[in-house]
DNA sequence: TTATTTGCAAACCGTTTGCAGAGAA
DNA sequence: TTCTCTGCAAACGGTTTGCAAATAA
């Protein structure tokens, strides 16, 4: 890996991110980047979230309408369950994992929830068979 | 809404969908479409699976790497508990829904649980403020 | 016969890449 | 000074659209 330099591109997305403590898309990020450096280009913001996430420092997901969304890195580990609106499209995180009694309380927080999605990933019986393909 | 033809491109389109019962993307769609009609445009897939939505015969889902899938619909409600594998990268639909028993039986069954996402959406509260829009 | 559907090619749009000049170290 | 990063413009790839020929009804 090659040495990183420090732009103020680089370090205005990463603290948007940090400030917004959220999953974001491009389009939001770049909405906030460019009030500050307004001749900043897209690739820019794509080539810095890139560098990010080999840096680790991001997570990135796939969400909602086929949406990229990215999200500072929680402290321990991947943070993965989100609560989206439907309305403005923000995603935010959820508290924690266990759903019936977070749905509960979402709900009682005013959220109000009009379906939830459980995805699991991992290797299937026919792939497992065969390889060992640890990654 | 418009009157339907029944063209085989579209009938065999959703046998396929029909034999293979569980979330398909388009190019796994087309690479079977094409067997039996040769000559297909993937435009052709794409504006029939677009019609099948149109008549609710099919659900529309966006799962793991930014793909989307196209599924029979499901008989009661929609469906939306997945499982996929890291490796071929196909998906197959979850028998139910409460996570940790769930997931304990798959791996009594064999495929090899590497992470899940839970995602829920509806209207957040900042939204549900601003207007009484149901849908 | 006639209106919808098809195959083809071009357009579209979010993302990526090549490149010369700007800027960090 | 040197080498990475930026802005710009063009390329790329999955999806959509326009159009004339094919086909379902």
């Amino acid at each position: 890996m090659e040495s990183q330099r420090n732009t103020k591109q680089k370090q205005l997305i990463l603290s948007i991110l940090k400030e917004s403590n959220r999953p974001m898309s491009i389009n939001e990020i770049y909405a906030l980047v460019v009030l500050q450096v307004p001749k900043i280009a897209k690739s820019t913001i794509y080539r810095n979230i890139d560098s990010l996430l080999n840096q680790n420092l991001i997570d990135k997901y796939h969400l909602n309408d086929n949406e990229v969304f990215y999200r500072i890195k929680a402290d321990s580990h991947e943070h993965k369950h989100f609560i989206i609106c439907d309305d403005c499209k923000k995603v935010f995180d959820l508290p924690s994992c266990p759903i019936h009694a977070l749905e509960n309380a979402m709900e009682e927080e005013g959220f109000i929830i009009k379906e939830h999605l459980i995805q699991i990933s991992g290797i299937c019986k026919t792939c497992a068979k065969g390889h060992t393909k640890g990654q």
